[in-house]
DNA sequence: AGTCATATATGACCGTAGTCATATTTAATG
DNA sequence: CATTAAATATGACTACGGTCATATATGACT
């Protein structure tokens, strides 16, 4: 009976890496077909043969064929949000910031179209399952909003929890209005006109 | 060779008329079945047995399973669009009108949480790929926000498209993080409290 | 090196969504 | 009523996602 748990620090033992390397390339390869055939048209053992792998190995890897495009948005994610995280440091207007981030998260869709297209309902569904993060663009978007009420860049007294909400939702909407639609306009500019009538209101 | 097409008129033929109830009574059993058990663990077997019907019938009256979710999106639509035909001739102020139509749909999800649950992903994912429709929630706010820019109620020089985008984003990202709240705050309330804040902007 | 516990890989197998060639039902016509 | 064409129903069959008992690989320990 072993119970010593050795600590791997930074060297990986040979297991880890091939985990790693296993998981990337099922990501590699999947992505790339179902880019090439739509995700529907590929199926399980067409990946694994091309990685090399049992089907049954596929599924120690993720639970479903889904579940990858809930991985696939996960990993875009994660990139987005180091993005941000310098984004909010710079001292610059409150509605700027806001502005700058939320263009910054439609460029970097606007990169992959046709992927982020399969996996945003995906996506979004697996969240309605799961914990609200802490990471998610509706809790960035709120505390923005908390500091603008602070230095007085925002209302007074406004329900902020609601604000970030209809931010969220119109940057989700728009991106997929986007997605959808024929003709190819900038996301990114859409997005930024709307949070100026957010800001201003509508009322005459 | 027989070329005539007889219409039919009102008086249905014995084949029509056996269509549509069976059409019926698979909405009527699946909808049943999944309320009870979820959409997953209800298979099209199942289905058909209790319909009454053998299994290659159920596809020739639904493409998939899946389907079925577009269908009961689509019912409760149309149910819903005749209710804001009558909401939409009433002489209130704009706003107003916008408000009462949003609660009205809002009130008309509230009465069938679980099933909304399951059809709502379904169903946008199938507009994602489908026409875009005259009847659409967006359409008619786009429609009753013109009026109100033509009243002057609503600023002139605003950018009607957007606006109504914004409106109806609000209205389903509301929707989603109701459906998967585990309060039961008011679905209606929220709405109409993200309208005013629509309306009357954030900034200071 | 040899032994053992555990992590990972494997592919035969199963259940279900969806297909399709064939059978049955409907209704129009003489 | 008999004939015929078209609409609809049928269920055996296929293909694919996912499971699981078994086999293999790895690394800890002596």
């Amino acid at each position: 009976m072993t119970m010593v748990m050795l600590n791997q620090d930074e060297s990986q033992s040979l297991r880890e890496k091939k985990k790693i390397e296993t998981r990337n390339k099922i990501f590699e390869v999947s992505g790339r077909l179902f880019k090439e055939k739509g995700f529907e048209k590929v199926t399980v053992d067409e990946i694994t043969r091309e990685v090399g792998i049992a089907k049954g190995t596929f599924f120690n890897y993720f639970p479903t064929k889904t579940a990858l495009l809930v991985y696939f948005g996960k990993q875009k994610e994660e990139l987005i949000y180091k993005l941000i995280k310098n984004e909010t440091k710079r001292s610059i207007p409150t509605k700027d910031k806001i502005k700058n981030i939320m263009v910054l998260v439609a460029k970097s869709n606007e990169k992959d179209k046709e992927l982020t297209k399969l996996f945003v309902f995906e996506y979004l569904r697996h969240y309605g399952y799961e914990e609200r993060r802490s990471h998610s663009l509706n809790t960035i978007l709120r505390e923005l909003l908390e500091d603008g009420v602070k230095t007085g860049e925002v209302k007074n007294g406004i329900d902020v929890k609601r604000v970030a909400e209809n931010l969220t939702a119109i940057y989700y909407y728009s991106l997929m209005e986007w997605l959808w639609s024929n003709s190819d306009y900038s996301f990114s500019e859409d997005i930024s006109k709307k949070i100026d009538v957010l800001f201003d209101g509508i009322r005459s």
